[in-house]
DNA sequence: CTTATGGGTCAGCATCGTTGACACAAATGC
DNA sequence: GCATTTGTGTCAACGATGCTGACCCATAAG
């Protein structure tokens, strides 16, 4: 199974007007990039993402908590140890939007701030028992869903689902990806 | 660099994997399915949807609009005609949600709503000429993000990212996709 | 000692979601 | 033909989560 269809047809690229209807799914050429199926992808996102963080969402309203608060306990139980400088810039939002979410989720023990060893201006995040607790039942929703779609395609469009995913991103958010990856228990974060 | 206790429990905790009792694909081992592997789906779905979002936020901002805007230009360039219950349906929020939204878009000429044919109680929904135009601008900076992604992964891999976002949908969510790629059902404009 | 940085916080505002209640015209049932 | 249901609109109030601006503190760095 080739990956890679590097070949650029700038006619395709440029939206010329594709036959629509009929259009043989054989060739299979570049066809994926037509705007039927740009618009299908968008449609699929939209979708996708609305179904997936429902079923968490479901559980946050009986604990009184937002979305915002799944973000936080996720990336922090992601990465123990995180500043919150690097939680912001993963979450792409201000200290005051962080604040109001982070400030309940301390003051109830789901979460708990040290000051850093190097630099104790820092207040390293990490999860307690209970924020940990909270997370996995938050997880285990999600991954029902993921665990379905994912056994139902195989294990060979899950590399193509992850490959599409990391193209829509940014640089910068492929970045903070490797950030979230990296094995290391406390990596060395530079500043 | 200070060894984060926290990290290391949690990062144990989470090293186990557990192939569940579903019926293996064939021949081809699970372990897509551990839970890294999903800890990084939710990764992956949180930026990529981030960054997908993000690109036409910013022409959106411009024009003193939000994202609920563009998705309604985008549901409705998708499916002229449709009724305002399909929409709701779609966007999955109440009907005073859609009308704070759609009220200003019909008042600025973006959107047309006319009495339909055989139920006079509908307002079936349409672009303007100018709708279709900002749905187009909106378009084109998403296009540009999805063909990236889409090129760099290859016919192979968005296939398989269709597979799986197809499986994170819940079955009500892949009803309504059908209908969006039926066959256009006429009411407006097509490129 | 001075400045830059990591983090916190107050005040106010915008967007977009919610519920509840009510209105009205057109379709539908009996 | 009248009663009910349905599709849509709308008012009022509230809640979650973004934003900016301004300012503070403690610590790190030069």
């Amino acid at each position: 199974m080739g990956m890679n269809a590097e070949a650029d047809t700038a006619a395709l690229r440029r939206g010329a007007a594709e036959p629509q209807g009929a259009a043989p799914v054989a060739g299979r050429n570049l066809l994926f990039l037509r705007e039927e199926e740009l618009r299908l992808a968008q449609d699929l996102l939209f979708f996708g993402y609305r179904d997936f963080t429902a079923v968490a969402d479901q559980l946050l309203v009986e604990l009184n908590m937002g979305r915002a608060h799944h973000r936080v306990l996720h990336f922090v139980g992601r990465r123990p140890g995180i500043t919150v400088g690097d939680l912001l810039a993963i979450l792409s939002i201000t200290k005051q939007s962080l604040g109001r979410v982070l400030q309940p989720l301390v003051e109830d023990g789901y979460v708990v701030q040290t000051p850093g060893a190097s630099d104790r201006r820092q207040r390293l995040l990490a999860l307690t028992d209970k924020g940990a607790a909270l997370e996995r039942r938050l997880f285990e929703r999600q991954r029902e869903t993921i665990m379905r779609a994912y056994r139902e395609a195989g294990p060979t469009a899950v590399e193509g689902f992850r490959r599409v995913m990391r193209g829509l991103m940014g640089n910068e958010a492929r970045d903070l990806l490797k950030l979230l990856e990296d094995e290391p228990q406390d990596g060395g974060r530079r500043r």
